[in-house]
DNA sequence: GTGGCGGATGTTTTT
DNA sequence: CATCCGCCAC
């Protein structure tokens, strides 16, 4: 039991609660992960069997680090623990229990890319309007409706949702729902929501199937409770329903990610489901100095809905945290790659003890040109994971199709690539022939001379022959071997190996990675099932950190924050603290979304241990175009306590001596000292009342107006023509007005008046 | 059915 | 700035 004399009381007193419902409130930095850890070893060290403990996380990394760990604590019998992503568990639930629910085992996996193009064929299909029914819109509003265990029939028949669909002009977004359901159906695939969806479909109808699991798993445990959203929060109280051994950890100030549905109430009311609850709180952090935490908690305080809790270190005091201001995104690249270099001059440490935090993935460029510029190792996390390259993804859909030949995304993706004369329209025949004829997909493509005309039956009898010999390949030949038979058999190889340019080549070395990822697979020994088949299961649910070839390389790290929740390190800069950008500018129009966004700065600041940089940039690319910024409101609400600033406060030398007396003398007359708006008004709705029109104003004639004429409006004053266009009714002249600078006016319309 | 070109359009964040 | 999409000519 020594592992427990490392723990302070609170922390010994959650790891030794085995039983009952328990939540664990773990501030930044207070050991969160070690008490999981060491419940779970405890369990087992307790005899409890690693088969009855499921253990949900929220990504792949954290799982398999915190498998790890326990590993090193109670040793092989870890890898019998049922640990993993929700989507990862319930994925593999669902293909054991898939039958019940109407899909087949091997059912296909969508991921975001598919789920949107499949919406925009329906779109498209139903004629409608595809910026009012944009793709990503339609996708998160299905997305929201499914954590919400909303099914396509009930948002139909909801008169609440109809109501508000219609008063937004978009009352088809249920047919489209519907539709989207249906195909999905069809081409035996899930998306992301439907894993746990359908979950949760599975338990309610089949109360002996949730039995069995309620069962097996006697003890649950669920990390980032915070980030649950309602469908996953049934499901786990469903399956602790019977032992109620479920223990809970979060903290609601880290709360990142609301936008995909994820529910504070599931922690805050998480003692109105469990009465008898045991709630531990973890408040000493061990991570940071107290100028971090300390300053960490002066931004959360600035949020107005959150639970009690007093995080605090007894580390040493630390270093102030420290501001940059940089000109540009490049000039702040620099700024943080020479700190990197300077402080590994002076003071050693390891490359890999720097992170570079951000908001948007696109801010890793002007990061990492800065680095290599100046030879410093590091690595991207996240980012365009490998499994989303196009090329990958090509191949990939062929090894979905062998498997799953009525995967509709995966049909439409490759039965043209590389070419072989398959254009849209046949596939659109496809389409409508299996509607027609209520067959499948696969029906109409593998009987190609029966449902399509002769022109473009050859091709795809062509093409459906090759997939027949893939899922004969498939069945006697190891993952490996399979795989390289479609790669080669399915033209792909020879296609980019053809390809000289260097993407080209780049594509074709990514395609040997996964073939030799594959061939990996095909060598473990851990495993029994090694086909192509089994490799294909979770595959839409890797992501980068999983193809991570050398997890102990001295490199610093580059990632968004939402990637970097859960780790620490060292050093760490927060880049890009400019207001629009960090807070985002989409998250501008609520308080609870800006409330997220301080959470998310909160994170980030939490994952320094010794050292804090912030910086901004007053100018920075967006869209290929030059933008000034503005320094984010978060690094006013830092307690200045806790900062040093990196540079000089910017001011401007000032003088009270004027020229009036100069310009007087001149006889000028002065419109400098009225206030002038920068920028014209674009309406006049909102015009300040700036001009008060001369006594008994009448508008002139203006038929005879000419280019350079003084002329005086009613609100907008006087003003010089210096542009007249068009004809006879319809003329607009450019009037330059001394208060408002320059405006366009038609003639018709504008009342002026004529100045001497 | 293919390929090239110009224009629109997009940046949160992740499973 | 880059990519993706639609439109047009072969």
């Amino acid at each position: 039991m020594d592992y427990l004399a490392g723990l302070n009381p609170s922390q010994r007193a959650a790891v030794e609660q085995t039983e009952g419902p328990v939540m664990i409130v773990a501030g930044a930095g207070s050991g969160k992960t070690r008490v999981i850890t060491y419940r779970v070893a405890h369990l087992v060290r307790r005899g409890v069997d690693p088969f009855n403990i499921l253990v949900l996380t929220f990504t792949n990394k954290a799982a398999k680090e915190m498998r790890e760990r326990i590993m090193r604590v109670v040793g092989d019998e870890a890898k019998n623990i049922w640990m993993g992503t929700f989507h990862s568990v319930f994925a593999k639930i669902l293909r054991v229990e898939a039958e019940h629910i109407g899909y087949p085992r091997n059912f296909t996996i969508y991921d975001t890319d598919d789920s949107k193009s499949l919406i925009r064929s329906i779109l498209k299909e139903m004629q409608l309007d595809d910026k009012l029914y944009n793709a990503s819109f339609v996708y998160n509003r299905i997305s929201s409706a499914k954590n919400n265990l909303i099914s396509a029939q009930e948002y139909s028949r909801n008169e609440q949702i109809q109501a508000e669909d219609f008063s937004n002009g978009r009352g088809q977004l249920g047919q489209i729902y519907l539709t989207y359901t249906q195909r999905c159906y069809k081409a035996g695939a899930m998306d992301f929501d439907d894993l746990l969806f359908k979950t949760n479909v599975l338990f309610r109808e089949y109360p002996d199937v949730l039995h069995k699991y309620q069962h097996k798993f006697k003890y649950l445990m669920v990390d980032e409770y915070q980030d649950t959203n309602f469908s996953q929060y049934l499901i786990v109280r469903k399956l602790a329903a019977i032992n109620e051994n479920i223990c809970v950890v979060g903290d609601d100030a880290q709360s990142i990610y609301a936008f995909r549905g994820a529910n504070i109430q599931n922690i805050l009311n998480f003692e109105k489901d469990y009465p008898d609850l045991k709630v531990f709180k973890l408040e000493q952090n061990y991570r940071s100095t107290q100028n971090i935490v300390n300053a960490a908690n002066s931004i959360i305080a600035n949020n107005k809905n959150q639970l009690k809790k007093n995080v605090f270190s007894e580390n040493e005091t630390g270093e102030k945290i420290k501001v940059c201001r940089a000109f540009s995104d490049n000039e702040e690249g620099k700024i943080v790659a020479e700190a990197i270099a300077q402080e590994r001059a002076l003071n050693g440490g390891k490359y890999r003890d720097f992170a570079i935090l951000y908001r948007t993935n696109a801010q890793s460029r002007a990061m990492e040109e800065a680095l290599r510029k100046i030879n410093i190792p590091y690595k991207i996390y996240g980012g365009t994971s490998f499994y989303q390259r196009k090329e990958i993804k090509d191949l990939i859909a062929y090894f979905r199709l062998t498997f799953n030949p009525n995967d509709e995304e995966a049909i439409k993706r490759v039965i043209n690539y590389p070419r072989r004369g398959i254009g849209d329209t046949t596939v659109d025949r496809i389409l409508i022939a299996a509607d027609q004829h209520q067959v499948t997909l696969w029906d109409v493509i593998s009987q190609a001379s029966t449902y399509l005309d002769g022109r473009s039956a050859g091709p795809v009898g062509i093409f459906a022959t090759m997939i027949q010999g893939f899922q004969v390949v498939a069945k006697g030949h190891s993952a490996f071997d399979a795989a390289m038979h479609i790669a080669q058999h399915s033209g792909i190889l020879k296609n980019l190996y053809e390809d000289k340019s260097v993407e080209g080549l780049s594509r074709y070395e990514n395609i040997q990675e996964l073939l030799n990822g594959i061939k990996e697979f095909s060598e473990r020994e851990d495993i029994e099932e090694k086909g192509l088949d089994v490799f294909m299961q979770d595959v839409a649910l890797l992501t980068n950190d999983d193809n991570d070839k050398d997890p102990n390389a001295d490199t610093v790290s580059l990632m968004t924050i939402h990637s970097s929740k859960g780790l620490e390190f060292p050093h760490v800069f927060i880049v890009g603290l400019e207001e629009n950008l960090f807070p985002s500018q989409l998250s501008l129009n609520s308080r609870s979304e800006l409330e997220e966004e301080r959470r998310l700065f909160y994170v980030a600041v939490t994952r320094a241990e010794k050292k804090l940089t912030l910086s901004y940039a007053t100018s920075r690319y967006r869209w290929g175009t030059l933008n000034n910024c503005e320094p984010s409101r978060f690094l006013d609400e830092l307690n200045p306590a806790y900062l040093e600033l990196d540079f000089k406060p910017r001011t401007v030398p000032e003088s009270t001596a004027s020229f009036a007396d100069e310009r007087q003398a001149w006889g000028q007359r002065d419109v400098f000292t009225k206030p002038k708006p920068k920028v014209p008004p674009k309406t006049t709705a909102i015009l300040p009342k700036a001009h008060t029109p001369t006594p008994g104003f009448t508008p002139s004639d203006t038929s005879n107006l000419q280019v350079g004429m003084e002329v005086e409006h009613e609100r907008f004053g006087f003003g010089k023509v210096i542009n007249l266009e068009g004809s006879k009714n319809e003329i607009k002249a450019t009037i330059f007005f001394r208060e408002l600078g320059q405006k366009q006016l038609l003639l018709k319309f504008a009342k002026l008046r004529i100045v001497g």
